[in-house]
DNA sequence: CCTATTTTGTTTAGCGTCGGCACAAAGTGA
DNA sequence: TCACTTTGTGCCGACGCTAAACAAAATAGG
């Protein structure tokens, strides 16, 4: 079988960070790409060809029009249209999602999909996996690999959800096996011919990744995340690049930092943890309301920080959270030490909400708060945890785009 | 001026990495070290060649005696005698001490202080260099580095000493700043003739660095270790063979976590800090004794965890401090799931005194403490501040051989 | 309009680092 | 003594880059 793509002598070593800068939005020409790797000209060009041939960039030479700067205009790099895209999923309290996205964390086509979600894993993923298969029909896109979100810790190197609170499901079921199982039963093959490769990550864990790269956390070294959905908080941190999930998948469970010390008692053993005094269920009942069964706790939450927050119930209940929030992210900035913090689900609209009160008592609590204190953010994507499931997925193609994309070489 | 190091064709990429390996004790010998780098024999062999040139290692070529295995016997390596050191200084409550450490953390030669630490750091610092220069005098030895480990977080970067709790310095001091003003003023040279380079770091943090290449640390890819010598309570992590400082320095500042919900105040306006409940005055207040003049609070606490264990009032004191720490470990290990945890300083002699205790503690109070719980083990070298200080000096070298060793190629 | 300048892209030559391979060396085991 | 196993070394070539010269495409200024 002859080889159809070019066999380039320069720019094999420097094509997984090149890839990943066009991949952030960081390198937009040629020039930046330079800049940006240390390295010549002649390798960038090189690299660029090569990332071209493989069908994952575009190189545009068509001019640009007037620019304004001088000397002779750049042609513009762009993520191939109609190129690759990974397969993200994700389940959640309410049912699942699936998704198609491309490089550079575009969503390309979307499913989403209601059910309750049932005890058996195997069915939600199927039903999860085969939406994707469809949506990777009608595109008639090669696919690179698939990632599924999943709001539950996720045990290394097993891949076992330890505790998918909020779901059906139980603790220690083998997440990623099934949803390999469903991914090869689909039938959804990659360019090598096998089944594409299969990866499942807590739902803030991925999400993190997802705003570091394409969102509101672009640019950190150290950024952490917290997150609170429907039950229970959730916390991230991408360390230089990459998702910190400690030496078993299990880092950054904040949930169980102690922030009310005569609070309610918590499942864990302990009293007044996070995970029971600053989601959304402690938000609506500390402001005097109960659970509505139309809108999901986090909708209901946002509603009223948005809209009854001139009810002094909930003023007052929103600034109980946020000094218990405050709590819990200044032993984090005391221990972690990040640059950036994002803040997701009810923590970003109680952020909106009375963002000079959070910032004070986290500055306040943590020894360093006075010295530099730390910029607190709200997310900025819209399906981070889809986005980031695919970062998943596409990772080993970051890495090393010839593994999967390149083939052998000519004999 | 004539090169007189041979200029070899192979083996300058892989030097690092393989001088870290006769560093840290995992290559003994070049088929190790073959294995280890992942290089072949001819390359292994280049890099060897190349780090005796420098004269950092030594190929020891003659026959070992009958060894037990087949085929022919290796050339042992090991660290070159009369090599290269690096100056390591500590200073502590009680004064400082200074000591030339060479390749492997292995102690030339130490020189121990007593004083009052003063208010101003260039006297104390003035003396542990001095000190340090007449060692190096003494042994005749090429110095690669200067390393400091203080008692308080240090901020990057500018190396200021935040919080030198039992020192009398100011909270701010530009301890780097005056540690490498002293350096420079003793005439302390390196290879280039240049002042050697000058590093300064938290005495924990450094002492992680030197238990994880040399002592109970070694392969733990995820390291904590929390300790006590004095007052407060300090801890470190060493990721993947690198500190983990955070974005300015001031990651695992670990004395504010709550362990008592209804504790003592602490001077962060908490209360019932790790700090304050967990440290060596807490349990010689909570076994009913006063602190005595004459032996430090560590000795003091030592003595009665192993010499009075007997009496209830200290075997009570013993259990409220460790169900404390382990309730700050199971915290820690919720949100970083380290591989390993070292005690140091009064935590180790509480681990001695009731190991089970204290596994049992962080085992139930972390959440995934369960699922294969953390090994707890106390820190192994005798003076880890000291050993760790040169290692931040001796970093450059590893990471990189040539830069300061190698001089400018020949012409 | 023409030329100088600036910046980007491409071609060619060459070099440094490593793998592959053949061979030599030094031990063990029958 | 002769296989056999493992380690050390020399030679060649592949790979991935730099360096440098040249070409191209825009702006700036006369």
């Amino acid at each position: 079988m002859t080889q159809i793509r070019t066999r380039l002598e320069r720019g094999r070593g420097a094509l997984g960070p090149a890839l990943s800068l066009v991949h952030t939005g960081r390198a937009a020409t040629r020039a930046v790409l330079t800049a940006e790797l240390g390295v010549t000209r002649a390798t960038a060009g090189a690299v660029a060809a090569e990332l071209e041939a493989l069908g994952l960039i575009r190189v545009d030479t068509r001019p640009t029009g007037p620019s304004g700067a001088q000397g002779r205009p750049s042609h513009r790099l762009a993520v191939a249209p109609g190129g690759p895209v990974a397969l993200a999923a994700q389940v959640h309290a309410d049912g699942f999602r699936a998704a198609l996205v491309g490089l550079g964390g575009e969503l390309v086509a979307t499913a989403p999909g209601c059910m309750t979600v049932p005890a058996d894993p195997a069915h939600v993923l199927g039903a999860v996996v085969d939406a994707g298969a469809e949506l990777l029909r009608a595109s008639g896109r090669v696919c690179v690999g698939a990632g599924l979100a999943v709001p539950s810790a996720v045990a290394e190197p097993d891949g076992t959800a330890l505790n998918p609170l909020h779901l059906a499901w139980p603790a220690g079921a083998p997440v990623r096996e099934v949803f390999a199982d469903r991914i090869a039963a689909a039938g959804i093959l990659g360019p090598d011919g096998d089944p594409v490769p299969s990866f499942v990550g807590n739902d803030v864990n991925v999400a993190a990744l997802a705003e570091h790269r394409h969102g509101a956390g672009q640019g950190a070294q150290h950024l952490l995340v917290v997150a609170s959905g429907h039950r229970g908080v959730g916390g991230a941190l991408v360390l230089d690049g990459r998702l910190h999930t400690g030496s078993s998948g299990l880092a950054l469970e904040v949930g169980h930092l102690t922030v009310e010390p005569d609070g309610r008692p918590c499942h864990c053993g302990s009293r007044g943890c996070l995970d029971v005094e600053a989601d959304p269920l402690a938000f609506v009942e500390a402001a005097g309301r109960t659970p509505g069964p139309e809108v999901s706790l986090l909708e209901q939450g946002r509603d009223l920080l948005r809209e009854e927050y001139g009810d002094p119930a909930v003023r007052e209940a929103a600034h109980v959270l946020i000094d218990r929030l405050g709590r819990g992210l200044a032993g984090l900035v005391n221990v972690l030490n990040p640059d950036r913090i994002l803040l997701g689900g009810l923590h970003r609209h109680l952020l909106d909400a009375d963002p000079e009160r959070l910032r004070a008592v986290v500055a306040d609590r943590s020894l360093w708060g006075r010295s530099g204190s730390v910029p607190l953010l709200a997310c900025a994507l819209d399906h981070n945890s889809l986005v980031g499931a695919a970062e998943l997925a596409w990772q080993p193609v970051l890495d090393d785009p010839l593994a999967l994309l390149g083939g052998q070489p000519a004999v």
